[in-house]
DNA sequence: TCTGGGGTCCTGCCTCGT
DNA sequence: TCTGACGAGGCAGGACCC
């Protein structure tokens, strides 16, 4: 296993004992503040907080030395200044992180095939059937920080092991740009002492389970009856942790992954009482659903929206089409009926619209827009236009594939002005 | 002192067909 | 014709992940 360095990392040796290892879970640290930084070497060392600096934005990610004052993702902005008044807000550039992120992967990829994103700063790589090429697994850990590090810049934390559970769980700890071995041998010893919360799928609401039962260590779970288990957390997570706790996990690292939904939500500057405002936006995003819909040859079995109110409180409602379809028009329309259907008619804070049950597109592409390209144009002249004279109005200008020709269009910033 | 956006998976309840 | 059991599928809500 690793040992720290004396700067807070843990980094094994690349000779360290990695027998009976093939996974590795590699992981950038602080992503999206990294790339900032590798834009703009000024922010190197600073607090930063990659976010929206406006009321609602939540922290996207976070600096090293930001993370020292207790930020972290997912925690507001405005909590977070309050926590690091120093902290420099950078606007979030997501397409430019794609870009590094397919960089990386490209150089994954140079060593194994067997490459499964998770997202868009982490992937799995198993490395079985490359040893012969590149060495043992720990040193091609080695091999590809450095290679991280020298062509693309910024640094990655690693962990190797038999398992993906325990691959993920070594680079969490070895973070920041570190590295973790834990041997086949190792692995009972190294779960043992960590906390039942350290485990990928246990939340703050089923450690919480657990820790009423006297459940804190992954050796508790494993010394518990399945019983014990299935009353804390349910029978499909209990057997899965029972399993993870004896060091099993069956995952492979799969290549292929298949979208099972597509959806575009929005929280609102301020909350929203305007129902025709409403009825538009879900208008709006059932087109942007649709548009990826098209482009990625799908359509929509199910077409589901989500209302959250003022108080917080979240409605989900969903309804199976006649048929499946990828026009923007009819997930809209789909929406905007589930949407009158909810009684409850206070201020909303969030509307979102996702399709579901998605399956292979059959009669083509037919759609309110050809593309998501439309309507950022339509967009771009609202916005000028609302900017310049305060106000404006959009006419439906022309039909598309087989499309009726209902529904003009509309859009959340023209509404309501003229 | 407020709580994003994009997803996956699980659970419980209900309805419907056999 | 009626009734109960059962499985499948639809739907709503929630936990979790990055």
């Amino acid at each position: 296993m690793g040992h720290g360095d004396g700067r807070g990392q843990i980094t094994s040796a690349t000779d360290a004992d990695d027998t009976g290892t093939r996974i590795l879970h590699v992981d950038m640290d602080a992503f999206y503040a990294a790339v900032e930084v590798l834009d703009d070497p000024s922010l190197r060392g600073l607090p930063l907080i990659i976010g929206a600096p406006d009321g609602r934005s939540v922290v996207s990610s976070a600096s090293y030395e930001a993370r020292r004052y207790g930020v972290h993702a997912a925690m507001p902005v405005a909590q977070a200044l309050r926590l690091c008044p120093s902290a420099r807000i950078v606007l979030p550039h997501f397409h430019r992180y794609q870009e590094v992120s397919r960089q990386v992967m490209a150089i994954f990829e140079s060593f194994t095939p067997l490459v499964e994103p998770l997202s868009v700063d982490e992937a799995f790589l198993d490395v079985q059937g490359v040893r012969r090429l590149w060495g043992s697994p720990a040193r091609i850990a080695g091999l590809i920080r450095e290679r991280v590090l020298d062509e693309v810049g910024i640094t990655c934390s690693v962990g190797v092991a038999a398992t993906k559970h325990v691959a993920k769980m070594a680079s969490t700890i070895a973070k920041p740009d570190g590295m973790l071995v834990v041997s086949a041998a190792d692995t009972l010893d190294f779960l043992a002492s960590r906390p039942v919360r350290a485990m990928w799928g246990v939340g703050p609401k089923a450690a919480e389970a657990l820790e009423a039962r006297g459940i804190r260590t992954i050796k508790d779970i494993r010394e518990s009856s399945p019983e014990m288990l299935e009353r804390a957390v349910g029978p499909a997570l209990s057997g899965r942790l029972a399993q993870l706790a004896r060091g099993e996990d069956p995952r492979t690292v799969e290549t292929e992954r298949i979208e099972k939904s597509i959806g575009h939500e929005e929280t609102f500057d301020h909350d929203i009482l305007d129902r025709a405002f409403l009825r538009a936006e879900l208008l709006r995003l059932g087109d942007r659903v649709a548009a990826r819909l098209r482009r990625a040859e799908w359509e929509a079995g199910t077409v589901s929206i989500k209302v959250r109110f003022d108080d917080f409180r979240t409605l989900n409602r969903s309804q199976t089409l006649s048929e499946p379809s990828a026009v923007g028009q009819r997930i809209g329309e789909a929406a905007q009926t589930l949407f009158e259907q909810i009684e409850r008619r206070d201020p909303v804070r969030l509307l979102g619209v996702r399709a579901e049950n998605l399956r292979p597109a059959g009669g083509g592409g037919l759609g309110l827009w050809d593309d998501d390209e439309d309507w950022r144009k339509v967009e771009g002249a609202v916005d000028e236009a609302v900017a310049r004279f305060g106000t404006a109005t959009i006419s439906r200008a022309r039909h598309i594939g087989r499309g009726d020709g209902r529904g003009a269009a509309q859009h959340p910033k023209a509404h309501g002005v003229d």
